[in-house]
RNA sequence: GCGGACAUGGCGGAACUGGCAGACGCGCCAGACUCAAAAUCUGGUUAUGGUGACAUAGUGUGGGUUCGAUUCCCACUGUCCGCACCA
């Protein structure tokens, strides 16, 4: 054993060694432990240290499960297909078949610089033919179930990445890929019911272990709302228009109503004085970008000249289109009560249309509204609510109404269908036919998968078509349900489609009957850790919930929620910012792991912060753990062959080490984990310098603990102290409670609440001779005082009240 | 606008269910080793006053509950994040 440090030597050397016999290995007998990354996508830039901090904790989750006796699952893989990767290879000019290989292996040598335990024999890559054939699949198993649809309707349009998205990929109107403002384009496209699982994507968030913070998001984003649906007559006509209220308490105070511009109703029901005018305004309003149409401060609208009936009492109320009522939420008409809605009062002030009160604030006079009130009181001129707080009578409206066969009690979601076709060429291809006969047929599962052609062109159009439907030779087939002429599907899916099953796979990778075998599938799922970014809150993870619950209704898998626990780790900033080229402040893992070691730089991601919260990225930090670990080459170096009795000292540090260590690790709070290692390291130290010995066993537990963290230097050291084989095929040391006890005990003292002196007894010592021992120590402060209260808290803390 | 999270030394951050604020690390200062430097080791490091043990103040601001508050409650300020005309 040599006397100092060398990192580079051991790393190289177990690496090695670790690739010829992995230390994780398949063991039907031990429990399973599914531990999951987000799978990246192989960027042209590489990792930085900012990508290391997932992967690093979930090495650590997974070796130290390894070590608790778990057989484990720890793969990796690619998320090749969609815009990132097309859009880099547009940009670098070349294709993206070669540009995505590239990548691949650059970002794999990087991962290999973290000596995690990924199974390499599982890895797998959303755009093989292998993969891909089962996302079509899953599609196919969809379109016959009719969840996937074809729908013209305005679509959210990015101008520079030529494509549509969908409305999780278009938050504030920018594009979620390349920051474009998105615009509408009104377009024919394929459409997944994702609304159809709406109630159980949201009930089941109950079940998960995941952050708050997601869960909340993903259930605001679900949207879910109580009201009814209102039907108003047209005056005049025998039409109606049916709105949708949250509020139907407060029907006797609308005052108009507004259809939204795409309304179907707005031609049949505009007067001829108003049509010329109505016509403009819609016109507008479908050439607006959704982001104009959102940012208008002011509210727009026009008059139809048609009025409405109020059922509840026969008032003519005039009927409005603005854009501010949006055609694809609830009916796409609204009833206005200007008094109890802020965006109603608005409109209403703008253009002069009557305010009717209808709730009347509690403990306050009736005055005139200088803003909508929204809050509860009591229900005035409005005779069916009569007695009732606003409140009751939302609740009972909607089940007043429908018994009076004027509305009926409906449920609303914000959630909107997923728009799943791209007009791109690197995706998976849509995997239908067009046949003038047979309509749209699904391509049969032998005929899968549907192949990617190879192009020259591969650049986007302007025309809203995918450049697959300029290949003549891939477009035109024949029908697989009448053998007559037939076209392709020349849209491919969304970068999302293979990401939202992607982690059954590796359950089974290689499979080319199935996605995955039943067994397969029943050995390793679901995935009990899932450890990646917040950024994919509404998107990745809505998307593969509701794949998993298709999966679950049509029998494949036999659980319906993907991921039991979700850990999203802060992101790494440097210079107050995200790490970005363009920022020219990104921190390369290679140098790090040059200057410092594989294990020094694991341990820093771990120690930079607490890893669920962003982090600012010092390099000079790393000093700290890199000097931490040759303290300990130096402490085993020095008292492996000296090994010394245990002691209550050592017992105790040892004991106290372990407890510690594990608790914290549970909690995942790991840069308390690394102090905690620090600070007991030290406390060993001073034991073998005091007794120039150590019992053995410390040194051995230490290792072991550190083996997930530091796994180089940890087996090093642990074969340089004369054990054979792997130190991953032993199991994590428990703490023995019963040496944590200790015969003298330290109580603060407090007077007043302020502390004072420390008293040292024996930890056996009742509440009087604590108090009476407090009160000789602290004599001289107590003098000429009146002592008022005397407060003893076991063993944590004595407080005299004094006057 | 609505909703959520957070606020502690020069810096990153600790403090379990209310009980010694500042663990651990970085940086800095001093000392040891050295011809010297680096590395390493030892000690110090919230502020103010004092040679000193010590005293006082102190966890964004103002209040409250409590013997005792970084922790609980109310109001405010600031930062970050999510949603954004969803009726």
């Amino acid at each position: 054993m040599n006397s100092r440090y060398e990192f580079a030597a051991i790393e190289k050397k177990w690496r090695a060694e670790w690739e010829k016999n992995p230390v994780n290995k398949e063991d039907d007998k031990k429990p399973k432990y599914y531990c999951l990354d987000m799978f990246p996508y192989p960027s042209g830039t590489g990792l930085h240290v900012g990508h290391w901090r997932g992967y690093v904790l979930s090495d650590v989750i997974s070796r130290y499960k390894l070590l608790q006796g778990y057989q484990i699952l720890h793969p990796m893989g690619w998320d090749a297909f969609g815009l990132p990767a097309e859009n880099y290879a547009i940009k670098t000019n070349t294709h993206p078949e070669v540009s995505t290989k590239a990548n691949i292996a650059n970002v794999k040598r990087q991962l290999h610089e973290i000596s995690a335990i990924y199974d390499w024999s599982r890895e797998i890559n959303t755009t093989d033919k292998g993969f891909y054939k089962w996302t079509q699949w899953i599609f196919a198993r969809m379109f016959e179930k009719g969840l996937a649809y074809e729908k013209e309707m305005p679509l959210n349009w990015c101008p520079s990445c030529k494509c549509v998205l969908a409305n999780e990929e278009a938050t504030n109107g920018v594009c979620e890929r390349c920051g474009s403002q998105v615009t509408k384009k009104n377009l024919r496209q394929w459409m997944l019911k994702i609304t159809n699982y709406a109630e159980r994507l949201l009930n089941d968030l109950d079940k998960l272990d995941w952050p708050e913070k997601v869960k909340k998001m993903q259930s605001d984003w679900i949207g879910k709302s109580y009201g009814a649906e209102v039907d108003f007559k047209v005056d005049g006509t025998d039409k109606k228009i049916t709105v949708y209220t949250t509020r139907p308490d407060t029907l006797y105070g609308a005052t108009f109503m507004v259809l939204s511009p795409e309304h179907k109703l707005v031609k049949e029901i505009t007067t001829d004085e108003c049509r010329q005018a109505v016509e403009d305004y819609c016109y507008q309003a479908s050439t607006k970008s959704s982001v104009d149409r959102m940012s208008d401060k002011e509210k727009t609208g026009v008059f139809t000249g048609a009025y409405g009936v109020n059922p509840l009492n026969n008032a003519l109320i005039p009927i409005w289109v603005a854009d501010y009522v949006l055609a694809d939420y609830g009916t796409g008409a609204i009833m206005c009560v200007p008094a109890h809605d802020e965006r109603d009062f608005e409109f209403a002030k703008k253009f002069n249309l009557p305010i009717i009160q209808v709730i009347k604030p509690k403990d306050e006079e009736e005055k005139e509204l200088t803003e909508a009130y929204t809050g509860d009181g009591v229900m005035v001129n409005s005779p069916l609510f009569e007695g009732m707080t606003a409140f009751e009578a939302k609740e009972k409206a909607p089940h007043m109404l429908e018994e009076k066969g004027l509305g009926k009690k409906t449920v609303n979601y914000k959630l909107r269908d997923w728009v799943f076709s791209r007009q791109r060429y690197w995706g998976e291809p849509i995997p239908l036919v067009h046949c003038p006969h047979c309509g749209t047929v699904v391509v049969p599962d032998d005929q899968l998968p549907v192949e990617l052609p190879e192009v020259e062109n591969y650049k986007p159009t302007d025309t809203g078509e995918s450049p697959l439907a300029a290949i003549d030779s891939w477009v035109n087939t024949t029908c697989p349900k009448c053998g007559g002429p037939a076209k392709r599907e020349t849209n491919t899916m969304p970068q999302w489609a293979g990401s939202s099953w992607y982690f059954l796979r590796y359950a089974d990778p290689h499979n080319d009957k199935e996605l995955a075998s039943k067994e397969a599938l029943k050995k390793w799922l679901p995935v009990d850790m899932y450890v990646g970014g917040v950024e994919h809150a509404v998107l990745h993870l809505l998307y593969a919930r509701f794949y998993t619950k298709f999966l679950y209704d049509i029998g494949v898998v036999d659980f319906d929620e993907p991921f039991l626990k979700l850990f999203n780790q802060g992101m790494i900033n440097k210079d107050g910012s995200k790490m970005s080229k363009s920022k020219g402040n990104v921190v390369s893992p290679d140098d790090l792991v040059k200057k410092y070691g594989c294990d020094s730089l694991r341990m820093y991601e771990l120690f930079v912060g607490p890893p669920e919260v962003d982090s600012e990225w010092d390099d000079s930090g790393i000093d700290g753990v890199f000097r931490y670990l040759n303290r300990v080459w130096k402490f085993i170096y020095t008292y492996k062959d000296k090994n010394h009795a245990p002691t209550k000292e050592s017992d105790f540090v040892k004991n106290t080490m372990i407890d510690q260590i594990t608790k914290r690790l549970e909690a995942l709070t790991t840069n308390t984990v690394v102090s905690g290692f620090m600070e007991y390291t030290t406390k060993m130290i001073d034991i073998a310098k005091a007794q120039d010995g150590i019992d053995k066993s410390c040194i051995e537990d230490l290792l072991i603990l550190l083996a997930p963290f530091t796994p180089h230097i940890a087996q090093e050291l642990w074969s340089d102290t004369g054990h054979e084989g792997s130190i991953f095929d032993t199991s994590w040391p428990k703490a023995d409670l019963s040496k944590l006890t200790v015969d003298e005990i330290t109580i603060p003292l407090q007077i007043n609440g302020k502390f004072r002196e420390n008293l040292k007894i024996s930890a056996e010592s009742d509440k009087e001779t604590v108090l009476a021992k407090a009160k000789e120590v602290l004599a001289t402060r107590l003098a000429g005082k009146t002592i008022v209260k005397e407060i003893y808290v076991p063993n944590k803390i004595v407080n005299i009240v004094v006057k």
